[in-house]
DNA sequence: TTTGCTGCAAATGCTTTGCATGTAG
DNA sequence: CTACATGCAAAGCATTTGCAGCAAA
């Protein structure tokens, strides 16, 4: 039940908070489209017939980043991507062409991240890694 | 000479231009400011007794950017950072605390990415590696 | 002279905030 | 009942663009 996690993030368990925490589980499932922007989430709560307000996509998002339960990406382009956050850190790859973004993870490239920040006398907190190149998916409209 | 650069890119050589260039030139040999929003850019044109808008420093960045002159950055909190184009890649990393920017290379990493980017089918175009920590530079506020 | 450049101000696009009302606990 | 949430509209930023005047080639 997603009421336990809003509330474990001490938010109170409200109608909107439900439903964007729906909006992202449910697209989590689908291929593709794991990474919403805010946009996103506030068109598919209209599509839902729900009456929330944009301002109120972000605040709850930005509320849920807080409280560690999803993660905010900064792409190319300037807007936020949001994803729930899984168990398991990951990077990502993204298509320039046609968005598709696929997650991966690295063991050889986690390890030396830590030895350079290490070398330079650097506290590694977090990192962004994301790779940009022309995918080959039979969708992919440059193919 | 730095107007050839300019001609070379197939803009006209003006006084904004070369001096904006000058400016990135400038803080490209000072330790932690080879790093540069357009906003900075813009007050050192005006600490320098330049009247030139910042409509003007953006139109100039990205025009040097599309030449290859200047890569530009998307760090976190939104906006751009510009560094004169080297000719060698590098990745970045960021001190959480004070802002301080250091490049690297890892040719293990470079190697990595280039697989995992393979193994997806995805033709590697080009990839934005950052890492963020807290420095232990004696300047650092938090240290 | 002709085409491209500039400054200014206004327009954008994404995101945040102020405020009066509404509601979970 | 009280503190926190919400919707709406307005405000904020970083960045872009329209336009009339200017300047490089």
């Amino acid at each position: 039940m997603q009421s336990q996690d809003i509330r474990k993030a001490g938010l109170k368990v409200t109608l909107p908070r439900m439903k964007i925490l729906e909006i992202l589980e449910n697209h989590g499932n689908k291929q593709g489209a794991r990474h919403v922007s805010a946009e996103d989430v506030y068109k598919h709560l209209l599509a839902n017939g729900e009456d929330i307000g944009l301002a109120t996509v972000y605040r709850v998002l930005t509320q849920f980043e807080a409280a560690g339960m999803v993660n905010r990406h900064h792409f190319e382009g300037g807007h936020s991507v949001f994803e729930l956050a899984g168990e398991h850190h990951h990077d990502h790859i993204v298509c320039s062409q046609c968005g598709h973004i696929e997650e991966f993870v690295d063991e050889s490239i986690e390890a030396r991240q830590h030895s350079i920040a290490k070398e330079r006398g650097f506290e590694l907190r977090e990192h962004c890694l994301i790779l940009y190149g022309n995918c080959v998916k039979e969708n992919c409209p440059h193919r």
